[in-house]
DNA sequence: TGTCGTCAATACGCCTCCGTACGGTTGTGA
DNA sequence: TCACAACCGTACGGAGGCGTATTGACGACA
């Protein structure tokens, strides 16, 4: 029994190496993303890594871009699916909510906030769910400025959830507690209907 | 002229030490407490740090519990000296939105969630918040329930507030801009008077 | 079948930072 | 003035992590 990630491929690309950088980084945080520790869990060697990548930060560098380009469009995709627009903040509210998973690098990143590389791309990122959270306030009727303003405390409440809920296992809710939170917020988040 | 911090006393004490760790924290992050580099700040050598401290995470430690024990009770403590408990939410608010050295070193602590030594205090520093913003609510005439789910979707978006507009200085707002923002989240996060 | 490009192993040097050992200085009270 | 404790400097050992150099294995393809 392989002890844990041992792909039986033999040879690896970049993208191998991204992938399981931004695993890492998921699991232990950027500051954990060491290229020796990385090659043992992929099971090969420094000599490896220094073929595909020139430096430790080009890897970083490499790995965010690829989160930031494929790893945001399946929830806004989805989310845009949805052919009411007043059916959308409720669902993304209980994905959030629920699906822990996909906000695990998000949260990762959040936690490296003094890491001059990643600065930019949470800027990006984080811009770009405020914009869309806009947009879909706009279509529940919302009026343009409220609309902003309310995208924006939407989106805190979200970070701050996934630092008190997720990483810092805060409030220790019971399973009802938990829904009547969401629900609660959902409540006093949402245009009164 | 003394280049920063170098302050004329010629012996330093445990105290001295855990402020300046506080200060290198608030500026530069939990990572970047190193005792070489805290003893060139303050003047001395490692030969200082080891007789004060065991070990650099037994300065971490006393540093946090120093802030957690002295750097907290002021905020809430003035907050309960106003006598309108329905002005105390409003001036919360400002407080936080507009006071930023206050909230520098729980911004850094936000960012170093991944050290173990930091989880326990945030959670317990956060937990209190989040009790105190209750009673809050509660004074100004909510229920026991909605009290303390409204407390927590607060204290979240203060959270995310100060990753967003502080460390990540997201929205790029325009002093109105601010102002209307924190207006905005002064009306939907209070209760309806 | 030989050659070349791709991926990997090994070994090494270097730097940073932690922690230790020990000797030196300064203040203070007997 | 002597002794001792508090405080600090210097020098060193060792671990860990980055990056380099060199060589080796292996598949594709002429």
């Amino acid at each position: 029994m392989n002890d844990s990630a041992k792909t039986d491929r033999i040879r690896l690309s970049a993208e191998d190496w991204e992938d399981a950088a931004l695993g890492l980084i998921a699991e232990q945080g950027v500051g954990a993303l060491a290229v020796e520790a990385l090659a043992r869990q992929l099971g090969v060697t420094k000599g490896s890594f220094y073929w595909h990548f020139r430096t430790r930060e080009a890897l970083l560098q490499a790995a965010l871009e690829r989160w930031e380009q494929y790893g945001e469009r399946e929830v806004i995709d989805q989310i845009k699916a949805i052919a009411d627009p007043r059916e959308r903040l409720p669902e993304l509210f209980r994905r959030v909510a629920h699906e822990r998973d996909p906000h695990r690098v998000y949260a990762a990143l959040l936690k490296a906030l003094d890491h001059p590389l990643v600065v930019p791309v949470m800027a990006r990122v984080s811009q770009r769910r405020i914009e869309f959270l806009t947009e879909v306030y706009r279509e529940a009727g919302m009026a343009a400025r409220p609309a902003l303003n309310q995208a924006r405390l939407t989106y805190a409440a979200y970070v701050g959830f996934l630092q008190l809920n997720f990483t810092l296992g805060l409030p220790r809710l019971s399973h009802d507690e938990f829904d009547e939170y969401v629900a609660h917020m959902l409540a006093t988040l949402t245009p009164q209907s």
